[in-house]
DNA sequence: TAGATTGTTAATCGATTAACAATC
DNA sequence: TAGATTGTTAATCGATTAACAATC
């Protein structure tokens, strides 16, 4: 019960919210890189792409971190939420599935600079064994648990085909890893308290293209109010 | 006006719901692949991954085309989503920075069968003038406008660096195309009208960093309370 | 008719936003 | 002190969920 009460609160942090401090985190570091001392929530809003008001909602689930009349600190801040994100410590990383998008995560910057390492790509393509990916070693799918332990792993990038992915994801969960970042197509059954985020290229240009195909038929519809009358009936149709 | 009341009465379909519409189609074309013909809600939420009070709420801002007592019929809805998502047309799409990801993404076979046409491959840089990715000639990004306006792009990828990648949505725009899909780590401003949905990468991860530092937290606090008592005390410190 | 399952209602929950008191 | 800007409150909005009447 000491424990308790001696750690913090626990506040527990909106999922919403959690979600957007990387994105104010990498605005922070863009202002500290213009030798941006302090800034507004207006200013790092703007700069996040999100409005004021849900920036200052937001800081206020880490603490008070800001100072009345004057604005942020922006090298403190950076600091408080890289802390708050677990972004001050090094994570070990596994990726499976080294195919084209594979590659390309393995050969991904972004990784590294934000505290993520790479040790070891693995693939279950014998072809595959004896090559570098970005300077790093592909291994045998089946050295998974010993690499997991090794480095003590708890995410793990899955990129393998849709039907490869769901006996991936049950051997990283049986290795240990908690967290998965899951690339393929497809609906990853995972036991309670394994992580999984999904990543799925396709949905994402699927819904542009349902707005897409609402603009195009908005845009009918000006037009046909415009004319006004007897113009051939816009697309959409069918149904009652 | 005659066009407003001909045409279906457009009902807004929440995002949220739009967002899962393909997964939901996605669910069904692996149920016909089985040989599946008919479905309940609660079978097709399993598969996509929901609760079926979600799946029925979602599916009832389309229209009612399920059977009470009985269920849907797996190709019949499976058309109706599709439309809805127009899914039944081809989207030709240009991919813009042929690196690593651009490669990758070229190669990515679920496009295709998504209806999403890759009608072009930019990059500005000359040396990757001539080579071919997919079967896809590398062409100059200069090239924009003309390809745009051939094929009638409306989305347009960008997985170019970050520094480029404003530039390239303001040429996108100028081109023509109103819905853009940004694998580039930077926060885009676009005139309104213009869709853009951003695939973050490092951010994903990120995310999951913090529920797992959070996890690791937890197990400490437990363990703490466990032996009860004398023991050092628990991480994440500091703060008031 | 009896059993099954949809489509919808209503309650709940979580996220966003505007407004402003607190305070530098 | 006057001006600026945070941190918080309260209102609003949108999403989720359980429950069940409608109906096959």
């Amino acid at each position: 019960m000491t424990a308790r009460t001696t750690t913090e609160a626990a506040r527990d942090i909106p999922e919403a919210t959690v979600a957007r401090l990387p994105v104010y985190l990498r605005a922070l570091i863009s202002l500290a890189d213009r030798n941006i001392a302090v800034c507004s929530s207006e200013e790092l809003a703007a700069a996040a792409g999100v409005n004021s008001a849900k920036l200052r909602k937001d800081l206020s689930y880490l603490g008070s971190y800001g100072t009345r009349g004057v604005g942020y600190d922006v090298d403190y801040l950076r600091y408080q939420i890289a802390r708050e994100i677990g972004g001050t410590q090094e994570w070990p990383v596994v990726i499976v599935g080294i195919g084209n998008l594979g590659q390309a995560l393995a050969n991904f910057s972004g990784f590294r600079s934000r505290g993520f390492r790479i040790v070891a790509l693995l693939d279950a393509d014998q072809r595959l064994r004896g090559h570098e990916v970005a300077g790093i070693p592909v291994r045998p799918f089946r050295e998974l648990p010993a690499i997991v332990d090794e480095h003590q792993v708890a995410i793990g990038v899955i990129s393998v085909p849709a039907a490869a992915a769901q006996d991936v994801a049950d051997a990283m969960v049986k290795a240990g890893i908690s967290s998965i970042l899951n690339f393929a197509p497809t609906v990853l059954s995972v036991p309670p308290g394994v992580d999984v985020r999904k990543v799925d290229l396709s949905i994402e240009l699927q819904i542009l293209a349902y707005h897409e195909s609402r603009k195009a038929q908005a845009t009918e519809e000006e037009s046909v109010e415009a004319i006004d009358g007897e113009v051939e009936v816009s697309v959409k149709g069918a149904s009652a």
